[in-house]
DNA sequence: CGCCAGGTGCTGA
DNA sequence: TCAGCACATGGC
């Protein structure tokens, strides 16, 4: 077992606002999950973190590099809170950190994302798990990690389908084989800026303007990715009023209002939107998701 | 039962 | 460059 301190940190904001879809809350408060491929409970008590796992595979480093608890939170939502909106988010939900996930999976996570609802993608993703990922356990918890690359794009269509991906089974196929034979070099674009992380990760089949973002984002770092879907759409009204919104205005106009750390503003609001807008009197939430599906 | 979901790729103007 | 359309599937 490993304690960490964790100030200005929600683990429950962190692990549901939608970044990573394998973390399931246990029985009695804790999460269960894996980072880097082990398997693990992580429970927080104030601004205590626990991690539990077989014999500490582990190093707290690594486990502080992940949840993001080295970088200056604060100073990151100051540099943001720039209007009533997106302070009402911090306020909400201070403590949602963006983790930082394994490249791949967050890829191939967020391809089958695509046109589709939250509850299901995890679903996909846990049968894609089960189907071509190595059983782990610890404890009672039994799962199975993320497959690699390499095995994805092994696996025929087919079978691809079967486990209910959909239409989306030959782009996660394609993008596989595209990273297994290193064409679109993953450790490199770590170390990238945003701009070329983006546009590398746009040859990517089933990837386009938004997946990017996220994946720049969620998996490499780049906190200017501003990712679009609908719900930050709904949330942009706040600026836009009646002007005509398209996603590239959306990215320009969030790059140039929050800043640098734009990235972290879309997740404050992503999460906001989704969970609290309701609280406001100003708009009374129009989707049923967004008052019974998963709120608390 | 219809509508919606963390959109993308393709086509034709 | 951009609007319009098909796309698999299941939760609600």
């Amino acid at each position: 077992m490993i304690r960490l301190d964790a100030p200005l940190f929600s683990l429950r904001d962190t692990l549901e606002c939608g970044q990573a879809f394998r973390w399931r809350a246990g029985q009695h408060g804790g999460y269960y999950g894996f980072i880097g491929g082990t398997a693990v409970k992580v429970s927080q008590a104030g601004d205590a973190l626990t991690v539990e796992m077989t014999n500490d595979q582990l190093s707290p480093e690594i486990i502080r590099h992940y949840f993001a608890l080295d970088l200056d939170l604060r100073r990151i939502l100051e540099s943001v809170d720039v209007d009533g909106q997106i302070h009402e988010a911090i306020v909400r939900f201070p403590g949602l950190r963006i983790l930082r996930q394994d490249s791949w999976e967050c890829l191939a996570s967020f391809i089958l994302s695509s046109f589709n609802n939250i509850k299901r993608i995890q679903g996909m993703i846990e049968r894609l798990c089960q189907a071509y990922g190595t059983p782990v356990a610890f404890n009672g918890f039994r799962g199975c990690n993320f497959p690699t690359a390499e095995t994805i794009a092994n696996a025929p269509e087919r079978r691809l389908r079967q486990l209910g991906l959909g239409f989306r089974a030959p782009y996660l196929r394609q993008t596989a084989r595209l990273i297994a034979d290193g064409k679109v070099p993953l450790d490199v674009l770590k170390r990238t800026e945003y701009r070329v992380t983006k546009a590398s990760l746009l040859h990517c089949a089933g990837v386009g303007e938004k997946v990017a973002d996220c994946v720049a984002l969620f998996g490499f770092e780049k906190y200017e990715a501003f990712p679009v879907d609908v719900w930050m759409e709904r949330a942009m009204r706040y600026y836009f009023r009646r002007q005509k919104m398209t996603p590239k205005r959306i990215r320009d106009f969030a790059n140039a209002h929050y800043g640098q750390y734009a990235g972290y503003a879309q997740q404050y609001l992503y999460h906001y939107v989704r969970n609290a807008r309701r609280l406001s009197s100003e708009e009374p939430a129009r989707n049923p998701q967004a008052i019974s599906g998963e709120a608390r």
